[in-house]
DNA sequence: CTGAAAGCGCTAACAC
DNA sequence: GTGTTAGCGCTTTCAG
């Protein structure tokens, strides 16, 4: 067992009450007092409990985390933005991993209480209502991050899609392509971020003067974007495609790595784009044209405007919106 | 402020003892107080206090994981392990991201004994011996994961490198390669794992009858493979190598770009191949032939090591091996 | 400046 | 089967 501020009091024969107020230097002591403490402290080892700290103080320096799959890197991006800005207020994070299941994260969410968090932020892509009304009965800090889904009046933090789609389709036609073609992920479209998204994208091109063009892939990871490949490539043949503006990073080297196993070369033979920037973007091969959506500082704002909320600070709108940004790389290229 | 155990005892018109009673069904209640309880639990929504039950039963239900970066998605792998075993246990993780530094490790470790923590797994890849001095000061359950160093006398799970290196020699042998190249990581070999495989394949060669080559980069990083391209290039020219063996799936990686790069296509003009089975070794095009690391299973087998440590099971011997698997994809192939 | 004492929310003897 | 009570290790009045 190790030593308890009782042990540190006989050993300086002070009370209790002068060892705590040398840890946490809550009031003033005499310095004969502080040295003799400090040296029990020294020779004991002595490191408060910080269980029993957080039972009276109410407070317990934890913020939950709860992700998808901690193995999808943007979501590890995330979660090191808010592990790092947590640390400098002397926050810990404790993480769950909830694999998309809805009753996991409700589970998790109790959990969390019980452990008496300070806040939670959920990192995850799940469609869910029920997840928001079961967070506000407990009045706690909480932030709800989602790539896809957009159905939780809750607080978040995004990039401004309409306006990176829009992007993306100038930058191409600047490139010289006429005809774009758009592939979403085709479930839930009204209940998700693609409506923006699709959106953004039809604008831009009818403000060129072109005709959307969409398709639909069934899911937005790479296996799904390779599997659906034979079906997009049909459409790019039909309707003469010279590039293509994948709705997720993931999806775009899924497709990137079908058009490869057929002998398309890309971004000779044509031209794909993403969305997103996942870490793979830059290493894959081409390195991938896209949308920065920055995982990293999504993240560190989420939980700043935690701390801010626990502070009792005032808190802005509900959504906050980080810059758009498009990333020139390799995957597309001007038109012959 | 959420209901406290008093709270549902004055409700259910019973005594606090009764209530905790009914919570951790630790001993028989009469079925007239246990409706009563459990009604009052409902009605208030009562939820235990996990802080305050730790304090008197000295259990956190606390596991501490300090990683050096959660963004490398091996590491990434390794948490998904930890946690999913930790938590059909009823233990949640408190992550800690080191990034490297010994300092941070160091002060990480003593911030989780003050949490409370249970059990500690470090899953880092720094070269120290200061961090085993001080964790086994606290006596704590305490695995110590490592990609690359070996230099900790503490418990860890690993494979057996020296038989994974040869495995894969014999196997790029059959596939006809004479002149393989082996490149590693040139720094601190003696204390790192790259001993044992330098040997494993050193030993393999000379078994077939060859030459060893060997090779050393700056790093063992994506962008290390790809700088050092040029001089593997060279090394590769002026020994008619057929074959590349990179120590990590990073490095290959690096380093098949580089050769992408400058027009060298992998596997027609030459093979490469990793070590590691990262993730983005079977999405990468060519898709990398490796060796498995089986990052899951090590951190599922850590975590559940200390989780028996912790329930004070007899545990075998301090380093757990897993089994070798060799991985054949496609940056190998039979030379012509 | 310092100590005694109350109490955070809960569990676990211990008596009845 | 149930209530009373003594803590767990700490912070925080409140006297002095």
């Amino acid at each position: 067992m190790s030593a308890t501020i009782k042990d540190v009091a006989r050993l300086a024969e002070v009370s209790i009450s002068t060892v705590s107020r040398v840890i946490n230097d809550s009031k003033p002591v005499s310095p004969e007092a502080r040295r003799r403490v400090l040296k029990a402290i020294e020779e004991l080892g002595y490191k408060p409990n910080e269980i029993a700290r957080s039972l009276v103080t109410k407070k317990s320096n934890l913020i939950g985390v709860i992700v998808d799959d901690i193995g999808n890197s943007y979501v590890a991006q995330i979660v090191r933005g808010i592990e790092e800005v947590a640390r400098m207020y002397k926050y810990d994070i404790v993480l769950c991993s909830s694999y998309g299941r809805e009753e996991t994260e409700l589970r998790f969410i109790q959990l969390l209480m019980q452990k008496q968090v300070e806040g939670i932020i959920i990192a995850s892509e799940i469609a869910t209502t029920k997840i928001a009304e079961n967070i506000n009965k407990y009045k706690i800090p909480f932030v709800y991050l989602n790539r896809l889904y957009n159905v939780l009046k809750t607080p978040t933090v995004t990039i401004d899609d309409e306006v990176a789609t829009g992007l993306m389709v100038d930058y191409l036609s600047e490139l010289g392509h006429k005809n774009i073609l758009y592939v979403t992920w085709n479930k839930d479209i009204d209940l998700t971020i693609e409506k923006h998204k699709i959106k953004g994208y039809t604008d831009a091109i009818i403000n060129k003067g072109g005709l959307p063009l969409i398709c639909g892939v069934s899911g937005y990871k790479i296996e799904d974007g390779y599997r659906d490949g034979a079906n997009v490539l049909d459409v790019i043949k039909k309707n003469n495609v010279t590039a293509v503006f994948c709705c997720q990073d993931e999806i775009a080297i899924g497709l990137i790595n079908y058009l490869y196993d057929n002998n398309i070369k890309v971004p000779d033979d044509i031209s794909v784009v993403g969305y997103g920037d996942i870490s793979l973007a830059s290493i894959y091969r081409p390195k991938l044209t896209t949308i920065k959506e920055p995982y990293y500082d999504i993240g560190a704002v989420a939980i700043r405007r935690i701390l801010k909320e626990i502070n009792g600070e005032a808190i802005d709108e509900r959504t906050l919106k980080l810059p758009v940004q498009l990333i020139k790389r390799e995957s597309a290229r001007k038109i012959k």
